[in-house]
DNA sequence: GGAATTGATCTAATAAAGCATATCAACCCG
DNA sequence: CGGGTTGATATGCTTTATTAGATCAATTCC
């Protein structure tokens, strides 16, 4: 066990999927991102817990939001993303990429 | 206009408006959340950009969980959001406060 | 084999959060 | 008026994120 003082697990895999979705490495995400790729590493390997506008800059290039949810509506709106994720490829919703793509 | 180094406007008012929905005052929370009130006074006048962890202490004493949502569904989710506030009062999901509450 | 990429790690320095504590003006209430 | 509460602010100090830069093992590709 490798100690965890920074971002729970799970958020940290998000952002990881999100930036291999993109085909991105760490140094390309840390140029969008204006931050080092040292950085980058740090956050993702759990050994910082990074300020939150620096996560809200990295959720933002990757095409995410970071949403204060009430406890009890927050499995209701994972099913929502989950279900988005299944079917709902043809958004034409913004300017961004679908994401959750495995294959281009 | 004050200078905003901190976090974006909406989220404050956002955990401004459920610790008053709560009626604490910001000493209340700093304790629930083991922070001190200084602390929490330089939050929500956004002249700190707190630690993730940080943030993650408060939301969670409010009631509130930070999910990464993808930026497609972001309206979907706030007016989510919105509905429940509105009439899902008598949930009793967890053990946890109703919040939202104007008048008790 | 050699070049290039990827992710992790190191050093060293700076900036900023975090903590403890105290103070202060504004306010309400008895 | 005097006392209590609230939110903002100040100071001094410690801890930590953040940065720039380089390096390194593992991997992939030619």
């Amino acid at each position: 066990m490798p100690k965890r003082i920074g971002l729970p697990a799970d958020l940290v895999r998000n952002l990881v999927a999100a930036r291999h979705a993109r085909q991105w490495s760490q140094r390309d995400l840390a140029e969008r991102a204006g931050l080092p790729q040292a950085h980058i590493s740090a956050i993702e390997t759990g050994k910082v817990a990074p300020r939150f506008d620096t996560l809200i800059d990295l959720a933002r290039v990757l095409g995410f939001d970071l949403l204060l949810v009430p406890r009890a509506l927050v499995p209701a709106v994972q099913s929502l993303i989950r279900d988005s994720r299944r079917s709902g490829d043809g958004e034409a919703d913004e300017g961004e990429r679908p994401l959750y793509a495995d294959e281009p």
